[in-house]
DNA sequence: ACGAGTACCTGGCAGC
DNA sequence: TGCTGCCAGGTACTCG
């Protein structure tokens, strides 16, 4: 599922082979009702350069000549694709670019992806210097939800999802059902670092690709973070501790957590 | 303002 | 084997 890792990972692989270049076409897939990708937006970017490929939190912003922008986002199952500029008609593909040559191809198997949409609030980046204990305990005071609610919640946080905030929680020895308002000083300063070291690995190995292959990079290489993963997925942790779900779903989510680890 | 719950969509898999 | 039904996920919405 594309987090900040994964939305890093293809900034960073987009950013490399599109800035510099012209937009020369684009065409719509197969017409579907829901979020349907805006034909206007896109329409208005031919003829623009690329600029700068950004990102903030989970969202992929593309800057172009002409003060232009267009948002992005993966949603769960949204997948950019490099390919050659024939094109490919796969039965999800919402999009393409025609970029000099190559072609950009939006695919989105599930549809919770978003093209051309409008920026929500958003908290700090979590790999920002804005981003520390002084800010998450400001931020979780008086806080009753329990504590994974909140790092998912990304007014709080920017870029973090159920996989990033299942391993953060397990590396700091925090159990997800806590809540917020009632973690220590130490506890959330803890939770802090784990976030930023957690996060930071993974944009090194190029995110997580899980067995479903969600995730893939637009050149359709894997991440490797799931080779360190400590619990997400998992049966039991790295101690040999059998897992538990929480008796309640956290935002909606199923929650494993140790319960010998995880206090 | 906050917390909980739900709809949206569909591939994949468990269970019959 | 073939079917049904449920689950996964992020966001935006509603309701209390």
């Amino acid at each position: 599922m594309p987090e900040l890792p994964e939305v890093e990972t293809v900034r960073r692989a987009l950013e490399k082979r599109l800035v510099g270049l012209k937009v020369t076409a684009y065409e719509l897939g197969r017409p579907t009702f829901y979020r349907r990708p805006p034909a206007q937006a896109l329409k208005s970017l031919v003829g623009s350069t690329i600029e700068a490929v950004r990102r903030r939190g989970k969202y992929l912003l593309l800057s172009l000549s002409g003060k232009q922008e267009l948002a992005l986002h993966l949603g769960m199952s949204g997948r950019l694709i490099l390919a050659k500029a024939n094109g490919s008609h796969k039965p999800h593909l919402r999009f393409s670019l025609f970029i000099d040559g190559q072609a950009l191809e939006f695919h989105d198997a599930r549809r919770f992806g978003r093209v051309g949409c409008r920026l929500p609030e958003l908290g700090p980046e979590p790999l920002d210097a804005a981003f520390n204990a002084h800010y998450l305990r400001q931020a979780l005071r008086g806080r009753k939800a329990p504590i994974k609610a909140l790092l998912m919640d990304q007014e709080i946080v920017a870029g973090i999802g159920n996989i990033y905030a299942t391993e953060a929680l397990f590396a700091s020895g925090i159990r997800p059902d806590r809540k917020a308002g009632r973690l220590s000083a130490g506890e959330i300063k803890r939770l802090g670092s784990a976030i930023k070291k957690i996060l930071a690995r993974a944009v090194e190995l190029g995110g997580s690709t899980l067995e479903d292959n969600a995730y893939l990079d637009p050149l359709g290489q894997p991440g490797r973070f799931q080779e360190v993963i400590s619990i997400y997925g998992r049966k039991t942790d790295p101690c040999g501790h059998a897992l538990k779900a929480t008796k309640k779903p956290l935002a909606g989510r199923t929650s494993l957590y140790c319960p010998v680890c995880q206090k």
